[in-house]
DNA sequence: CAATAATATTCATAATGTCGAATATGATTA
DNA sequence: TAATCATATTCGACATTATGAATATTATTG
């Protein structure tokens, strides 16, 4: 009588961390690298990586390796169909603020090539 | 920058129990008293006890007495807006079967006065 | 008020989750 | 191939949750 529901129960265990909701706010818009995620939420990125496995093994994302980087992208789009009635519900602000500026991240993705000497980014060297 | 999810975070740690799903499923019709639940869920009523003070922690039911029974019902029926895409998510059937018939339960509410004599059933006696 | 019915609470233990620190891995560059 | 960068994994202490058993509580009946 319990059981059909354990699938279900392991998914919302699996939401049930602020920094995984976290994770996955900033995944909506597509597809991110550790890094980025770590220069958002100001966490270590081993932690992040912890919390990435979780959300991994349950399927929810997946990823995709571009050289040293590792980018993250939402597996399950449908999972927001879950999250957002929650985030509703609990009366959280709309556009929740991410405290990002491209300054503060050092991924490739948030600096191409405009110049900004960055460890790990590759640069268009003209002689 | 994870602090906002928390209160989110915090409710799906209240939905991330397949009993506490369960209960949920069958006060979504209407309120029901606790010895409804132990019969339709077969656990044993301390177990069910435990999982409603939770979701009555988090405020999702209230509770109401009558006589002997208590009854439960959802006090914020918009968490189904976050179960239902749930189900949907991990695929479960629509109609669960609650494995539920008047005559396994002896709550009053499915013992009205239909002659059948039940420990606890409130009757009207014609002299 | 004693007995009883329905439900709640407390307790103990096992299981699981959290999170920091240290270390390991894989790709890339010099 | 050694150094480096981004990321992952392992380990351990600690906190939280799950769950059964026993007991307490509250309302009702006689």
């Amino acid at each position: 009588m319990i059981m059909p529901y354990q699938a279900s129960a392991d998914l919302f265990k699996t939401l049930a961390h602020p920094a995984r909701l976290a994770i996955l706010s900033i995944l909506r818009d597509g597809e991110q690298c550790v890094c980025h995620m770590e220069a958002m939420l100001k966490l270590r990125q081993a932690y992040i990586s912890q919390h990435l496995k979780v959300l991994k093994d349950a399927e929810i994302v997946s990823d995709r390796r571009d050289g040293w980087n590792m980018y993250y992208h939402v597996a399950r789009p449908e999972i927001f169909e879950v999250i957002d009635p929650m985030i509703v519900l609990t009366g959280q602000p709309e556009g929740i603020p991410h405290a990002h500026s491209r300054a503060e991240c050092p991924c490739p993705k948030c600096h191409p090539e405009d110049g900004l000497i960055v460890p790990g980014q590759v640069m268009l060297v003209s002689e």
